[in-house]
DNA sequence: TTGAAAGCGCTACCAC
DNA sequence: GTGGTAGCGCTTTCAA
């Protein structure tokens, strides 16, 4: 930049405008100077230029999951959104863990991102990180699972309700003995047990507790889990899991074991994800509209930079789906 | 630190060195201002440290697909490697795209990132993003598609001796009309179909043109191929498919159309992505260690970093591994 | 062992 | 229209 003032013998200053085409620099010099900056391959500097505005044009994401196609797609939402409006994702991966989640949220703080956007890892009951987000004036948006109690900005479906239509969904294909893969105690995995627990009272059917088996958030533990399951006597003929991985481990235990999917066990999974359709037995599960999630999160977002944030809490809640494929079938 | 020093009664040079653990401050004042910094919830400024170190500590990382968890992978070893030395990730998604890519380094760029690791969407004659890579003093490592003739640290797999490996599985099962469905035409796509035409003529079977379809990278390009490839006669009996994704899509094309996987046609892809396992037929692959892949780029580029990068380009190539499921044993 | 000065690359605010 | 001055929050260099 001084390099253009220098060689076309205006000041620093009259570049510095020309190059954001500040209001009024006459139209000959802008030119000038474009051309120039052109030629010497010129480019800013965003981190002085952060330095100075205060703001950086960069929002941060934190997920508990890459892997987990459900967040890709968040991801995908949320950068569609994010690049007209020329702002840049910074994505962290907290792989389900609350402390690495909340080095993560503290980092990105330092780094002067101008807004978050995260899905929580943190047990239901710890407002941890809360305290940590409060302490700062950087705004942020939850999505996916919302913590009881915190007031603050959310996007997601109501878990409760995506647990009792995945549950009921089992019973109206006949099944009498429901289980339930549970997943971690966040938000997202106490709300769909609760909504569990609600249709199988709503039905009118028992609820067992031998029928809830924790496992965690991907296939590996929902292999685990629905082998202990089908250890179990009477045998459970439906299984709600607490999302489409842990319904994948749970489909390949069942064939594993010689049993039919979904004559046997029918498998209901949360997510739609993207392969579910591949699979073994194509898996029914409830639609969230992870792409939904993440576009809605990041616009609501970047309301709050422009209002400066002072408005109460927008609470964004998308309405879940139910897909029904062939591992629920039982007609 | 300003309100330090100010509360402490010391320079502010006195606190930034304590904080650093600057060579030698008094043991004492290093911990008056310590215990300071954390009543006050000091956290040092990145954007502001950035600006005079001329350094970010912050890389990033371009690819193609997030949503293909070949990618995700690779994600996570970069991540792996790095948060040891306290370097952190900016991911981009080019979606395939050439220009999106060009523009996202760009930006990487202008961010000061201290390194990139790009997995190239470029197609293999393109070689503008290496003039743009060029200009800046930018280290940069790619990973999984080399393009031709531009001297660059690289880690990936030989593509040539993949497409033959998998192809060469095939004649092996016994089939004798083998197709290709044809990736982008970056340089892993040339180099897989390079193998494929190689297997075929070692093996002394001929090679069809109709029988190379051109897909993209992602499922539903997969099935499209293979819906035509059905419509030939012959209907060939064996595929080799660009990736996993491909593979897949092209798995729901043969079962949608009635017919069996792999007696009426066997299938292979490559990448061993996560769900592989998990398909209607268990996918047949190629693993490329994705996980290994993303380590050694992010070892290679930290070395690079700590020696500023002038020595001769580094190669690493990681050994493709056949896997053999359910879709291509035909005995 | 501590502190003052200078500057990283850029922009806002005011004079000319 | 154009240009100087000051400063963003931090670190390196050198003097006290």
């Amino acid at each position: 930049m001084k390099d253009i003032a220098n060689r076309l013998g205006v000041s620093l200053m009259t570049v510095s405008k020309a190059l954001r085409g500040h209001s009024d620099i006459s139209e000959a010099t802008r030119a000038r100077v474009l051309e120039c900056a052109n030629e010497l391959h010129y480019r800013p500097n965003w981190v002085a230029r952060s330095l100075v505005l205060q703001r950086t044009n960069l929002i941060g994401l934190v997920i508990p999951d890459l892997m987990h196609s459900f967040f890709a797609e968040i991801a995908r939402g949320v950068a569609r959104v994010l690049e007209p409006h020329s702002y840049q994702m910074v994505i962290f991966n907290s792989d389900e863990n609350p402390q690495t989640e909340m080095t993560q949220v503290q980092m990105l703080v330092e780094r002067s991102v101008d807004g978050l956007i995260i899905a929580s890892a943190q047990s239901a009951d710890n407002h941890g990180l809360f305290t940590l987000l409060n302490r700062y004036h950087t705004p942020f948006v939850l999505i996916d699972r919302e913590p009881p109690g915190v007031p603050a900005h959310f996007v997601g479906v109501d878990d409760d309700e995506l647990g009792e239509m995945a549950t009921m969904h089992l019973v109206e294909q006949g099944c009498r003995h429901i289980a339930h893969l549970q997943g971690p105690p966040s938000a997202t995995g106490l709300g769909r047990l609760r909504g569990y627990k609600r249709a199988l009272k709503r039905a009118g059917l028992g609820q067992r507790d031998e029928f809830i088996v924790p496992a965690r958030h991907d296939d590996a533990s929902g292999y685990q889990a629905m082998m202990k399951l089908l250890a179990q006597r009477p045998r459970p003929d439906g299984v709600f899991c607490y999302n489409d991985p842990v319904a994948a481990g749970a489909m390949k235990a069942v064939l594993d074991s010689g049993l039919d999917v979904p004559r046997d066990v029918a498998l209901i999974g949360a997510g739609n994800v993207h392969y579910s359709d591949l699979m073994r037995v194509p898996l029914s599960t409830i639609d969230q509209s992870s792409g939904a999630i993440g576009e809605s999160a990041a616009k609501l977002l970047l309301e709050n930079l422009r209002s400066s944030g002072a408005e109460q809490p927008g609470r964004i809640l998308i309405e879940p789906k139910l897909v029904v494929r062939a591992s629920t079938q039982r007609s």
